[in-house]
DNA sequence: TCATACTGTAATAAAATATGTTACAAATTT
DNA sequence: AAATTTGTAACATATTTTATTACAGTATGA
């Protein structure tokens, strides 16, 4: 399910390509999302751990990016902030004495699976580059 | 943003198809999903508004499929059940005097509108009886 | 070396959304 | 008339998302 994350996470890695020489605090990135610091630096550890920021600690601290922004895509954001298209449906049991019932998960998920590739490809051929550079 | 309505409403429409001359009652539904009868009934009044449906009320009342399952498509039954991959992103208010800030809802939304034109096109070549026949 | 300004992270709170329940009028069948 | 079902509103609960507070740890530079 596609939630903030995303686009937050896009927020984010376009200031840092917009600003390749400094280190950005999560206060500046909050504030040009709107959004509490805090969750900025929930992203941006998510990021850290897949080694596209690197950030540092301390007075005039802050987080620049780590990796070539066209060579990352945004397939690989999309997957890093665990978004899928998926059920959507947090308590999805449905009953196994009923034949539709007892399959339409496995039915539903292989749908899903399709709708994710169909995006994947597509996110794929986009680069933070591309996607910064239309601003 | 899909939610559980996408599923919900497969999963009738499922069921209408595999007992085509019968009314399902909301409740015999209800227990093949595992769901409250009355979250069943408001999924059913939504395929009713569009004709998709048609029901009867009273003892032995219930619901049938009203149109030709092998001209219903899944993408249909998408946008029916108000579903786009969206923002996610409930209180995406940036700040407008940023330049990032100011342009990246457009550029999200540009983004988000051509997922949803590959999902759809996916969905467009998927009927009901395609879908149905499967189990 | 000390004040300052950051990150990192946990704990908690608030808000938004999704799902569930109860209740009952209206409709139709037997 | 009794039984069963839809239709719908009003309300309740659960889940998820977003926000806040707090503070230890780290680097900078006056």
């Amino acid at each position: 399910m596609i939630s903030g994350k995303f686009a937050i996470t896009i927020h984010i890695l376009t200031l840092l390509h917009k600003f390749p020489n400094d280190y950005l605090s999560s206060e500046f990135i909050a504030g040009s999302i709107n959004l509490n610091p805090v969750l900025v630096r929930k992203e941006i550890a998510n990021l850290k751990a897949h080694h596209i920021v690197e950030s540092k600690e301390g007075k005039n601290g802050g987080t620049k990016l780590a990796v070539n922004a066209a060579e990352l895509t945004l397939k690989q954001i999309f997957e890093m902030t665990f978004e899928t298209i998926g059920l959507g449906f947090a308590k999805n049991q449905p009953n196994p004495d009923c034949p539709v019932g007892k399959n339409i998960n496995q039915h539903l998920e292989n749908l899903y699976s399709e709708m994710n590739q169909k995006v994947s490809a597509q996110l794929e051929g986009i680069s933070l580059e591309d996607f910064s550079n239309q601003f």
